[in-house]
DNA sequence: GATGGATTTGACCAAGTGGTCAATTCACGT
DNA sequence: ACGTGAATTGACCACTTGGTCAAATCCATC
């Protein structure tokens, strides 16, 4: 009320950052269907309902708006990962890990499915990150483990592997979800069937890992 | 010695058939980095070292030859699949199982990829075969699984999760196979490293589903 | 209501795209 | 040597691609 201009500067900002969000997430889908390459600027302008000339106004060029993407997919990425430094009882800390990752696969399928295309593509964006954020972390988290093997709180094996399964089952459910509706009579995971089997991953893994 | 005709039609047969195989693995490794949408015929036709319009001439259209290397996949897939059923024991069953499918994918990683990539565009070509042939093996498996289950001999879980966290885990050697190279120092898992990999999969599953 | 930068967009372009085709070459039986 | 069908390929085509651009339109400020 006091304000009497409500929006003299942020009025601009605000429609653009709306518009941008618009494409962005229109090309969120895109890529994540079509893969870097497969999609096209024209599709993504064409789901954002605007011409595909503003496209470039506001991302220079396919591969700006593609780098956005990713960008915002690596941050995602290693918010779910700091979920396994929170605890340091290693069932808390695991069980809170698969259970980030699940939510994260299922909240935003398509980040996961922008990843792995990325990497089948053989990772020209985000190679930077994998070789120095990524080896960094897991580097750190298999010396967390080593710690905890040593003690006798898990049984002996190697981090990394480890952690590949973890990605791997997590991510498959974002990943493969088109496959597992296929197998789930055509309609996807209920939200009591992805508990379910979220329970279920958390469970084998961790009794998997459990000593005798 | 004693033909005097080495290759009087074989000749022509074998030609024919080496120069397809020759566009076929070109095809693979093509589709298997692009995706479908993203690979192009002429790419295909470049390193397969022989002219695009030769390539029209083995195979009428791009999605002609794409059915053709999908199809062969669906096959190993299927090998694979039986070494599940040569025992009767859970544990022997699911080693073999597990065994096959890392095999599989160390020794076709790009069949691997091309499949992950046809589930992530939406799996056009493969729904049928995902709906009718995986489904039933799957519904097949699962009865297996709760036979074990009520015998006592694995613990309780649902059994379609528990061969999704399989497919993932083993499917990840292959389809991330650069994600893994990076953070193996920039060099490719060596044998003894995926030997390694693969017992502790086996391992872990294995003690993940074990009876206390 | 005039100014001027931010935004919008239709029209356009050079470089690919999957696919065609007619002309040529090849390999074999005669 | 010759005829014939299989195989090869350069040239071509209609269409799509990512990206450009100049002209139009907006809109906060003076």
């Amino acid at each position: 009320m006091t304000d009497t201009a409500p929006h003299p500067r942020p009025a601009r900002s605000a429609g653009r950052e709306l518009k941008e969000k618009g494409l962005f997430e229109a090309a969120r889908a895109v890529f994540a269907e079509e893969g870097f390459k497969g999609a096209t600027t024209a599709e993504i302008a064409r789901r954002a309902g605007v011409p595909k000339a503003n496209l470039h106004y506001y991302f220079p060029t396919k591969e700006a708006l593609y780098r956005a993407v990713t960008e915002e997919i690596l941050t995602d990425w290693l918010a779910a990962a700091s979920s396994f430094d929170e605890k340091d009882d290693p069932k808390e800390a695991i069980t809170a890990y698969i259970g980030a990752k699940m939510d994260l696969a299922r909240a935003d399928p398509l980040g996961s499915r922008i990843w792995a295309s990325e990497i089948l593509r053989g990772a020209p964006v985000i190679k930077d990150f994998l070789e120095t954020t990524l080896a960094e972390w897991i580097a750190s988290r298999e010396a967390i483990m080593r710690r905890w093997i040593e003690a006798g709180k898990i049984r002996p094996l190697e981090p990394r592997y480890f952690f590949y399964m973890i990605w791997a089952t997590t991510q498959h459910y974002a990943d493969f979800e088109d496959q597992i509706r296929a197998l789930n009579g055509g309609v996807p995971l209920s939200d009591e069937q992805f508990q379910k089997a979220k329970a279920q991953v958390v469970d084998t893994i961790l009794h998997g890992i459990t000593p005798l």
